[in-house]
This record gives C-alpha cells, structure tokens and sequence, in this order.
DNA sequence: CTAGAAATGAAATATTTTATTCAATTTCAA
DNA sequence: TTGAAATTGAATAAAATATTTCATTTCTAG
C-alpha cells in the first residue's frame, strides 16, 4: 500500500504583513473581514468571493472593497497575487525538523503539550456519551437557575461555562469566587436549580461539601470530574468525564474547556 | 519583530490514489494529464481549468473528460471535493459544509467541537514562535510580581495561569476579578512588575484600560491576543497569538489553554 | 441637531470559468 | 487497407463568479 502523502504547504505571511500595513485605515467592516482573513490564512486560497463572504459574515462587495482597499485591482488579482506568492516548502514532517535543529528543547515542549492536548481530545470524543450530553442540556434548560462551582484547577472551566450560560441568557451564578462565601450563596438554592460542580483529583473541599449539600437542598446535580470512582461521580443526576492530559506533572484544561464548548453548542442549539 | 508565518498542509494523497486506480483505463491523453495531476498534486486545489490545461499541455475539454473519468461530476466538483478533503489546519467551516451535504445530522456536536480543537490545536503549534515562548518565560522568571488580567472570554485563560504560576511558587496577582477594582489594584504595580494581558476580540474596556496605564507605570507587558491587528498588540514587550475555533458561533478556549499550559511547564522545566 | 461625507448591502451587470457539442482525427480489428 | 468506434480539440452554450452601481444607512464635523 502506497502512502503518499503529498503536502502544499501555504505561506501566507507576506499577506498578512499587507493586512497588517492596511488595517489602521480601514473601516469597520473592511476591520472585521480583514480579521477573519488574518485568523484563516487558508481561505483568500481556497474560497470564491462567495464562500468567503459568507464565511466571513460579509456582503460581497465588502470582500471586493478589502481587495481594493489593499492595493489590488479586484479580488482576483489580489488571490492570483496571492497563490503565485505561496512559497511551496517540503513536507510538514521536513519543516518541524530543520526548524528543531535550532531550538529542539523547546520545540518539542509546545509540541509535546499540543500533541498530549490532541491525543485527550480524542479520547474525549471516544469515551463521552453524547446521550449524556444532551441529558446535561435537557438539565440547564429545565432549571429556573444553574450554580457552577469549581475552584482552583477547575476554576477556569467554571467561569468559562458561566460565560456561555450568560452569553445565552440563561440565569447562572458562579460559586465560590468570592473567598469562601459558597456556603452562603449556597443556601439560596431550591429544588428547582441545578447544580454543576467540576473538580478533579485532588478535590477541593469547598467542592465536596457543596457535593454533600447539594442533596440536602433537592437540587439536580451535574458533575463534571475525572473519572468514574470520584466522589463526585456518586449522588450525582448525571456525572461527565474529562481526563485531561498531563506533561510533565503540569495539567491541561483543553479537554475540559472542549466538552464545556460542546455543552454550550448544544444549549444554543436547542434554544 | 515577529515572524508569523501560516501554513497551509495539504494532503490530497486520498485523490492520488484516486488517479492510480483509475489510470489503466485512462486514453493517451487522460494518462498524460494524470501524470502531470500525479507530479503536482497542488496544482488541482489552486487553478481553473484553462490554467491547468495549458501547464499541463492538454486542451481544456481533456480536463473536464478527466474529472469525469474520475467519477466526479465535472470539474468544478473534483476540485470541491478535493479541497474538502483536505487536511488543512485551517478552518473548520468548510469541512461542516460540504461533508454536511451527506451526513450532517450524524456528525455529533462533541465530535464537531473535538474536531475543530484539534485543528486549532495543529495550527497554534504551526503558528506560534517557539522563540517568543521562550522569551514571555524569561520575562515571568525576572518579574518581582506577576499581574494577570483577563475578562469574560479571557477570564479562564487568566485564572489558569495564574493558578500555574501559584503552583510555582511565582507571586502573582490576578487582576479584575473582584468587580471594578482593578484601576487600585493595577495602582501597587512597579517598574520590576511584569503585566500578562489576555483579551480577544471585542476587546474589553478594562484590558485595554490596563493596557493603556501599563506604559505609565513602567512595567514590562505580555500580551495574549488573537491576532497581530489586536490593538493589545501594540507597545507590547511580546505579544502571543492564539487563534481558537469558533463552532456555529461558540469560540473555544482548548488552544489558549494550550498555550498556558506550554508557558507554566517551559517556567517549570527551567526552574 | 443637521448637512455632507463615508460606508454599506442588494441587485444588476460584466466577466470569467466550466461544460457541451460536433466535426475532424486517430486507433484498431478484420 | 478499410470502416467502425473511440478520442480529440475548437467553438459555443451554460453556469458560476467577480465587479459595479445605486439607493439607503451610518457616521462625522460644524
């Protein structure tokens, strides 16, 4: 079996100096494409003024206007100028080791994080029940509030999931940021809320005393931990698994901030 | 300055393998043309058909004959379907698009997500300098004190590492999340200080406030940002780009949280 | 506020690109 | 050789794509 893996390395940078020149001068929506150009190098490439414009969330004149604005006679000229620019180098696997011989110790650092970080997102994608995801969005949408704590590790994944809540206009309070005041706020708790508490090994005691009290207030209860045998996995509605990778003895959150992600998606979908 | 240099991987070895099987039933003309889509697999993701058929020293008819032969149902299809298929670390929205002519329902929200985290992840190690990594860690290394502010979106990001960097015996304040206070609490901060700002687009006020008072106040400033355009880009010591995926209009957190976690291991490792 | 300028987006138009047709040529078996 | 079938390529039709236009909205300076 052969495996050819041909690859067409795209350098685009030249371009993004040019939007980069250009960007001061431009006007708000010519600011926002000019934005999405920058953030998906690949598309000026790939895309008709069409694809591109709906990609970007902009009418098609806009798209002709940026051309214009950054010097090109049209659209076209600025992707022809663009792909005869494209500096075909050798195979991926080529560039990662001639850049290596420079700074190798360094280099396999952000890999080796990058690659851990995939590898869990995989796992993640593998293990999850997407049942149980949609039992957990079937859980916020009936509750008349959601309470979210996690503190210290968890923290982050804790305030990113209240963002999205908010963002989605859902009633949503935070636990435990404001210095060990969870045990008050916890008492305005009724049976009509939900409850989502994340916490991985070690796991906090402000989160397993709300775990305990969590019961005690007829709640529903949603866990976001590390894996089956937690404390928090037991008493809980419906318990979620996220096993983020570790280098290192240093932790990520990807994994967690994805299946957040996903969580929110799902919400904003069903509403 | 920096050296952004984005790149566009393509693998179109699936298509190639397409041509092989097809080219003993191919006519003298077809062959020639395979051969040359064989040498140059990049060609048929980038021109039209007038160009390819002029590199290639066939007439135009032949190309479309070729499409055909293929399977495919003309030309404009080949070379859709082929950029579909492409393994670029670039956005996902085609991808959805045209894979979701066929099984969009099937495509599960966790995997959509997964998916594009991944990609972006690809993308962040293609992207970022290892050199300016490097550089932000030397910078926490000789700080006195840490400041670390990110609001909303960026709040997360912000609270890990600042938790990382707690792990670490590194001290540091974390700014902004005790409701409007940050104006006196970015007052104790001095020349020996090293600031860490976070925002993406739409920038907040009180990042970019902060952002503003960090030259008056002397300290060095870290940035982390989406893209070179950000206007936290500017005056900063360094500036890291992280560009998360945006999923039917949920962005992400996976690739910052990445990067954070490259920055809290490098300061680990070279402790 | 108001007039003028700039920016915006829908729609019409111009252009380019793709697909088809058909007459001319080549191939190949008898 | 010869004739039928397949292949080829120039011309043309069809479709897709890029550009321009213009009425409307949104800014901005006075």
């Amino acid at each position: 079996m052969m495996l050819n893996v041909n690859t067409v390395p795209a350098d685009t940078s030249g371009f993004q100096e040019i939007i980069q020149q250009h960007y001061p001068n431009l006007s708000k929506r010519l600011k926002q494409l000019a934005r999405y150009m920058l953030e998906n190098p690949d598309r000026i490439v790939l895309c008709t003024v069409a694809e591109l414009s709906s990609e970007a969330g902009v009418p098609p004149s806009t798209v002709i206007r940026f051309a214009n604005a950054l010097g090109f006679n049209g659209f076209s000229e600025m992707r022809k100028v663009i792909r005869s620019q494209l500096h075909y180098t050798g195979s991926y696997a080529e560039r990662v080791q001639t850049s290596g011989v420079t700074n190798r110790r360094s280099q396999s650092m952000l890999s080796s994080v990058v690659q851990s970080s995939c590898a869990s997102l995989q796992a993640l994608e593998n293990n999850v029940n997407e049942q149980d995801l949609l039992r957990t969005v079937n859980l916020i949408q009936q509750a008349d509030t959601v309470y979210i704590m996690g503190v210290r590790r968890a923290h982050p994944v804790a305030t990113y999931l209240a963002y999205g809540l908010w963002q989605l206009d859902r009633r949503c309070v935070l636990l435990g940021s404001k210095g060990g005041l969870h045990q008050e706020e916890a008492a305005g708790i009724r049976r009509t809320d939900l409850i989502v508490l994340i916490s991985y090994y070690p796991y906090s005691d402000e989160t397993l005393w709300m775990h305990q009290h969590s019961q005690l207030r007829g709640a529903r209860l949603v866990t976001i931990t590390d894996n089956e045998v937690s404390p928090l996995a037991r008493g809980a509605d419906l318990a979620l698994y996220t096993k983020d990778a570790d280098v290192s003895g240093v932790r990520g959150l990807s994994t967690s901030m994805c299946m957040a992600q996903s969580i929110i998606l799902s919400l904003a979908q069903q509403s």
